[in-house]
RNA sequence: CGGGGCGUAGCGCAGUCCGGUCAGCGCGCUUGAUUUGGGUUCAAGAGGUCCGGAGUUCAAAUCUCCGCGCCCCGACCA
């Protein structure tokens, strides 16, 4: 590893990503195998994750509870799909208290099993529905393959859990937390994300259907972001969840389930992140301004300070989640490294000749050098100042990330641009496509490029299919994915 | 689990082929100066059961055998 800096992201983009996470301090590698450490910068960000999703799950009428960690075995082989799907990846407990337990329990790998066997208890009839709740919570899969946030064996999430009366008003459910996922990516994490459909290969193990938001990260390749399951009546007649409706029969409820997790770190890293580190969305940045202070002589100092601890109060006072980096140790150049490293958007500089004007110097993130300063800030007015430039950071990261995907997001008319286009600029291939479910397979097997989803929004109407050259309406992006 | 690589100071590594002043380097850390508008410089210092075990030998980081662990590539996935 380089002394100073990371890999660029050119020579080596998983060496970049793996460099970023650690010389930031968002995560390190733990003794045990596949589990990571999220350290305090990494986990702070992490829980303005959770508060920006907290509050929009509340505003659209849900409620927080909390499941057990622990699931009887059998739960879990209560839905067929849902067992072949989750089995290999389950770890599981056989002993407690140094007996042998009667029946193995999970460690949860999502909650569907458990929170359906205690809806079924809690539900009986169409006045008790819709259940609206969801959980935040860790859970473990046994993946054969790890990478800090993007797949750890045990992770952070949130599951909504949801029960409803109609199909209908289910599948509502699922398109409305969709919903949610994107805006909350794109207007808090500042990530272009596309809505759409998952092929039948790649939907939730016991879903009728999975929707997800779809992430384009740094080197072209997809990250699934985020996604919701419309559940049908598969869990709820493993789970016997049945009410009465207003004719006095017997029905099983509609469910739904979805999820987003630590990954998002990984998305937000991947999505913004340059050759000095980490960019992070003001929005969600655990310091969104830093201020450093410059001095020469002694004699300086003193009124430097006195200006930069004038300046954070002044941004303290106006909410802005604000830095003062008085260490003595380091030079100005190594914190503004440093900070740069960390992806703190806005930065202000203090120095003699700022004193003497009583003005600043506000440096952004997004923009290397001379050209991302801005000269003679007044600090009459600074916090003012600071926070339109976090709106302007804001809206330019999003600009960007959109501007990259957009470059980057292809059409090709038969399979050998398709190839083409994978093994040169890569990206996302957008196409017409027919194929079944075995031509995914094949063409999964020969390019390693997977439907990443139908997208609800596809103005294209009818179109050949570059694959099997039949008509259809049916729009797919492909890529490869983490 | 299949294929590759690796385990020596907090981190990154050299030394291993050809056993013997090989316990070394860079960064980081500590102390003191010096410097501070883009990662200052210098000096002095602290720090290691050479992954573990067994064996060969007068002598093992180095050779042999057996373990353990990690990383990368594949099948699986939020």
């Amino acid at each position: 590893m380089a002394e100073k800096g990371v890999t660029p992201r050119s020579e080596d983009y998983s060496r970049w990503y793996t460099d970023v996470v650690q010389k930031a301090e968002l995560a390190d590698y733990s003794p045990v195998k596949g589990c990571m450490v999220i350290r305090p910068y990494g986990y702070t960000l992490w829980e303005n994750i959770q508060a920006a999703l907290d509050r929009r799950f509340k505003e659209t009428g849900h409620v927080n509870a909390y499941f057990p960690l622990f699931i009887p075995l059998s739960f879990l082989q209560k839905e067929a799909e849902h067992v072949e799907g989750f089995a290999p990846q389950l770890a599981v407990v056989t002993h407690g208290g140094g007996e042998k337990l009667e029946e193995p329990l999970v460690v949860r790998p999502t909650s569907e099993t458990i929170i359906g066997h205690m809806y079924s208890q809690w539900i009986r009839s169409y006045r008790d529905l819709p259940v609206l709740i969801n959980q935040w919570a860790n859970v473990v899969r046994w993946e054969m393959r790890t990478r800090l946030f993007l797949r750890t064996t045990e992770f952070l999430w949130q599951e909504g859990h949801t029960a409803h009366a109609t199909q209908a008003e289910a599948e509502e459910e699922t398109l409305r937390m969709v919903g949610v996922y994107a805006d909350f990516a794109i207007n808090e994490a500042a990530i272009p994300v596309i809505q759409g459909k998952k092929s039948d290969r790649e939907k939730f193990a016991g879903a009728v259907y999975s929707t997800t938001i779809e992430a384009m990260m740094g080197n072209g390749w997809a990250l699934q972001s985020g996604t919701s399951h419309f559940l049908g009546q598969n869990f709820a007649r493993a789970f016997d969840i049945k009410f009465l409706n207003q004719n006095n029969e017997m029905e099983y409820a509609w469910t739904t389930s979805w999820g987003l997790s630590t990954r998002m770190v990984g998305a937000i890293i991947m999505t913004h992140g340059d050759d000095q580190g980490l960019v992070l969305p003001p929005r969600l940045a655990p310091i969104q301004v830093v201020i450093v202070p410059i001095w020469r002589k002694d004699t300086e100092k003193m009124p430097v300070l006195a200006l930069a601890h004038q300046v954070t109060a002044a941004l303290k006072a106006a909410g802005i989640r604000v830095k003062l980096d008085d260490r003595d140790e380091v030079s100005a150049g190594y914190k503004f490294n440093d900070w740069e490293m960390r992806g703190v958007p806005l930065r202000i500089e203090i120095g003699p000749r700022d004193v003497e004007q009583n003005a600043v110097v506000f440096a952004r993130r997004d923009m290397p050098g001379k050209e991302g300063k801005t000269f003679g800030v007044p600090v009459e007015g600074v916090a003012r100042a600071a926070n339109d430039m976090l709106v302007t950071l804001q809206a330019a990261l999003l600009q960007r990330a959109t501007a990259f995907r957009d470059a980057n997001t292809r059409a090709v008319r038969n399979y050998d641009e398709f190839k083409q286009v994978l093994d040169g600029p890569g990206g996302f291939i957008r196409v017409h496509w027919a194929g079944s479910d075995e031509d995914e397979d094949r063409i999964k097997d020969e390019t390693k490029a997977t439907i990443r989803c139908y997208p609800f929004d596809a103005p294209e109407g009818e179109g050949i299919c570059f694959y099997t050259g039949k008509r259809t309406d049916r729009v797919a992006i492909f890529a490869r994915a983490y």
